[in-house]
DNA sequence: ATGACATTAGCATAATGA
């Protein structure tokens, strides 16, 4: 079977619980990556999700920060979560899917202000969990998805400008040597990348600071789909749903979606 | 060229985002 899978760093699924909805009504991915629901688990409106179709979920919360849900109009097998750097925060939550798939929902730290990790310990925690997710990547085996929030930008066209950004957290490049050194470990591909041309200015964030986001189109490129082992994407499938941005009251993020051949 | 904004907890303001 085919399944659209869509990412999306939500900012609060509590407060934007009818945004999601409308995403639901009108993209209808079969399954959905939320980060940074914000929310204990047993908070998260699934019945409002499940009246619309999405009845299955596999969730990780805490209350205020982070937290990763993946919910779902197929279903789903729950495979629990790693706990990156041994925090017990909730930056991870995997299922299975119809044909065996494995599918991995990520929120990694954003790393705060100064690029340097010892005088920065959310640097220095960002830098670990990516260094983490090489070693888990490393020891995978059989098909798989990763999606999520993964904060940081590689390419030169994730961003508006490199040369700028080169010392911004997100596009530094000892995150960008993290960041390929992870993918590269795991044996994913860059799946949106693969159909959407690197030469090409592709992102999927925009600040809420900025006057006017549209018109000053500073974005970065942080919401990202990886498949491995076999997972196959269907070519030119993928779409960053920039649309998404200018709605009333939106997430500074939009989805991001691609579909599979599940098998 | 950085913006000076959004969200949560909890009830004022601090922490966090990136």
């Amino acid at each position: 079977m085919r399944a659209t899978i869509a990412t999306w760093n939500i900012n609060s699924v509590r407060l934007r619980v009818e945004l999601v909805a409308a995403f639901l009504e009108q993209e209808a991915p079969d399954v959905l990556c939320l980060q940074e629901t914000k929310s204990p688990v047993d908070k998260i409106p699934a019945e409002r999700f499940a009246e619309l179709g999405y009845s299955h979920m596999a969730a990780r919360g805490e209350k205020g920060y982070n937290g990763v849900a993946i919910i779902s109009r197929i279903p789903l097998e729950p495979l629990g979560h790693e706990d990156f750097c041994g925090k017990g925060d909730a930056r991870h939550v995997a299922a299975r899917l119809p044909g065996g798939v494995a599918l991995h929902n990520f929120y990694v730290p954003a790393g705060g202000d100064e690029a340097n990790r010892d005088t920065n310990p959310k640097f220095a925690h960002k830098l670990d969990f990516v260094a983490e997710m090489a070693d888990w990547g490393r020891g995978l085996d059989g098909p798989a998805i990763a999606v999520g929030d993964l904060n940081i930008a590689p390419l030169e066209h994730d961003v508006w400008s490199h040369r700028q950004m080169l010392k911004v957290v997100s596009h530094t490049p000892v995150e960008v040597e993290a960041f390929e050194a992870a993918r590269a470990a795991g044996g994913w591909g860059d799946v949106t990348r693969a159909d959407i041309s690197p030469e090409e200015k592709l992102y999927s964030w925009w600040s809420y600071r900025a006057k006017d986001w549209a018109l000053a189109d500073r974005g970065r490129r942080l919401d990202h789909i990886w498949a491995r082992g076999g997972a196959a994407a269907v070519p030119g499938s993928s779409r960053v749903l920039k649309p998404w941005r200018g709605v009333e009251k939106p997430s500074d993020h939009v989805p991001v979606i691609a579909a599979f051949e599940l098998g």
